[in-house]
DNA sequence: CGTATAAAGTAAGCGCACTTAACTAAAAAG
DNA sequence: CTTTTTAGTTAAGTGCGCTTACTTTATACG
């Protein structure tokens, strides 16, 4: 009874997002932000610098709620929120040092476990892996747009 | 100016979480459930059948929120709540028909992506990934307790 | 036994995300 | 230049998740 490759790919899935989405949960409750807050510094770490709008579309709530996210993010240091000078009406936002310390620490903490599944492997295993995943990365940047 | 291994291997996990994080709190909110309530429906598709504290020790949070949360996912009809025969203090959470059909069209969302993903690769890639992925659903199962 | 401990549910109350509605100010359109 | 549209903020109010404190019922232990 030999799997697939598609459900070998799924099962796959089904592991790495189950643990992932738990560590990235722990990660967020342990650094006193709510899920929306640390999700917005993610964006932000994703996108360098963006406005307010962009917020609200991304997370699809209304530009107040975003407008009031923000602000205490901004309060709390970990993000900065300056005019665009090409439009007097628009914010630009991005990660304050701090804010971009602590979106690192929460990559790094996924990293750790990465690392733990394939410091085990063979230098042949860790090649194939990696040859494999930079096909997928390379997929993915053609798939989303 | 060759990628690391390990390199390639972050890279993946950033696109992949990235991903699939914004595709599943959309699916989630789409459902109408909140994402604690749709990560117990999820912690009861992994686990099959659990007890009250079992969900309360795996979110972090008192039992009393537990109970709380499950008994509006009760409520809509998503859970089944039983008595425990064999310690009638206990309770047995399982995924009632209509709850397991809820998580498996979000997992079945998740995986849309992939096979878009994977639809355009060649046999040879995709039997380069399959096995990349298997090592590593191996790795994870030694790792994860 | 009775007493302590454990699993779950109930109640009151807090904080946060979110919405709508009203407002400010700048840019675009006519 | 007036009108309309766009970006963002502020305020009031709603709902939800969560906590603590208390209650209930069943098991474990001396």
């Amino acid at each position: 009874m030999k799997k697939s490759p598609q459900q070998t790919i799924r099962e796959w899935m089904d592991v790495f997002m189950h643990r992932s989405m738990r560590g990235w949960t722990r990660f967020a409750k342990s650094t006193g932000l709510s899920m929306p807050q640390f999700s917005i510094l993610m964006q932000l770490h994703h996108k360098g610098l963006c406005g307010m709008s962009e917020i609200s579309e991304r997370f699809d709530i209304s530009n107040a709620a975003a407008s009031q996210l923000v602000e205490k993010l901004v309060h709390a240091g970990y993000l900065e929120r300056a005019e665009d000078p090409s439009d007097r009406r628009a914010k630009l936002l991005k990660l304050s040092p701090s804010g971009a310390k602590l979106v690192n620490e929460g990559i790094n903490e996924r990293y750790r476990w990465m690392d733990e599944l394939t410091k085990n492997l063979s230098a042949e295993e860790r090649a194939k892996v990696a040859e494999a995943l930079n096909i997928l990365t390379e997929a993915a940047k053609k798939v989303d747009t």
